[in-house]
DNA sequence: TTATTGTATTTTGAATGCAATTTGCTACAC
DNA sequence: GTGTAGCAAATTGCATTCAAAATACAATAA
């Protein structure tokens, strides 16, 4: 009895329990991006007072899942192409310090499990499964960041990686751009198991950097199909 | 009337204000890593009730300022060793990337007056006044970061600043230390005004890493005088 | 004297209530 | 018919109140 003498007993608190629970209600598409947050609503619907409610949104205002107007209430925040043209550059350089990290610390069970999952997701990818494959490369990346064994770093590349997950890029990728990513995750493993750390970054940088054209594309579609905005 | 039309009235509601306030007693030193922050006291030393500050601990518990401590209260999060070397890493990331960024979209002006503020730091490091010095260095490190023109990125990197600035001032340079400092700054400047990217980014890296060292030197000193911890 | 248990006080967690601002509607004037 | 003013309903911001948990203290027993 080393690791975890006598778990404690999980009292998780209110505000704790809402925050996660909205946050995933947003992220699930339960709340679109702009939809008004009534707190009365919420309160009825999670059967809580309004008090450990409002605290939670205060907190997801901070992490930036929600705006709040003074006196006006609070939405979900949408994510602009210039959100997402910030966030990428950041996302790009915690991918590749991960992946750096990564190729000085991973042991060789994190890169057979990340080889086994390499090949699954590639036989997804001959299968056309995308939703399967979205899983798998989620799951890669993960697990990329994982091995760099910097909870840190891991916290603040999902905080970001949580916002855009919802634009829901999958349905907008084209069997060319699939085929350029499967090269990229085939060079990933490569520099990996090389342990090329400054090889990985890039190849990381560089699949980012092409994902977030996707991300954009399906963000002008969203805005484009939500509502008849104005020109594009 | 494009870019600011007509400056909305400030209006800032309680709780933000309260955020800031606690963020900044504990920046100051106000409030000491380890201090238990009993919620009466500080309703009553800002005058206010304990809702909003009860919603202002929550936000500053999710930016890693405080602890909440189930049933317990708040406590002000006090910085390991091993938040350091998580930190460092991370901030390194965000430099480079910053460095990168500084390179390709700071303005003349902007090197002009990252140059005067260079060579009034050289100045202080001559005479000798630290306080000073530091405070300038402070000023170059952000206006690099603005000059990258990320928002998401300056914020994300103050995040994280912020937390070791405290230990950052106390910390007690070297004259030889600082010597390799000031030499470091003038690499850093001569790189910015190359536009060398990738120079300037390795350069704040490394910047960087010398300075976690210094301090993780004075959070050995603090919590070495705090109390006569067990053996270091 | 020391350890343990029971009780009282303090402190936190959550709910309710009240005041103020905003929003939607209606009526009136032009 | 349109636009504005005024009023009513609803929603938010903050304070207060109630309940539950933790801490401090004291008493009793070994």
């Amino acid at each position: 009895m080393d690791a975890s003498p006598q778990t404690p007993i999980e009292r998780p608190s209110l505000h704790d329990t809402i925050v996660n629970r909205v946050r995933a209600m947003v992220y699930d598409g339960d709340l679109k991006p702009g939809d008004k947050v009534p707190e009365r609503l919420l309160c009825e619907t999670l059967g809580i007072s309004r008090t450990p409610l409002r605290e939670a949104l205060k907190v997801l205002a901070s992490e930036g899942v929600l705006e709040l107007l003074p006196n006006r209430g609070a939405r979900v925040a949408k994510l602009t192409a210039a959100d997402v043209d910030e966030m990428f550059p950041v996302m790009g350089a915690l991918e590749a310090l991960a992946g750096e990290l990564a190729c000085a610390n991973a042991s060789e069970a994190d890169l057979a499990e990340l080889r086994a999952l390499h090949y699954q997701m590639a036989l997804h990818h001959t299968r056309g499964e995308r939703a399967e494959y979205f899983a798998l490369n989620q799951k890669i990346h993960e697990k990329i960041m994982a091995a760099a064994g910097n909870d840190l770093l891991v916290a603040m590349y999902e905080g970001l990686a949580g916002r855009i997950r919802r634009a829901r890029y999958i349905s907008s990728i084209t069997s060319q751009r699939w085929k350029q990513a499967m090269a990229e995750h085939e060079d990933m493993l490569a520099t990996l198991e090389a342990r090329d750390g400054p090889g990985l970054a890039k190849v990381l940088r560089d699949h980012l950097q092409n994902k977030c054209e996707a991300v954009k594309e399906a963000l002008r579609q969203e805005s484009g199909a939500d509502a008849g905005e104005h020109a594009a």
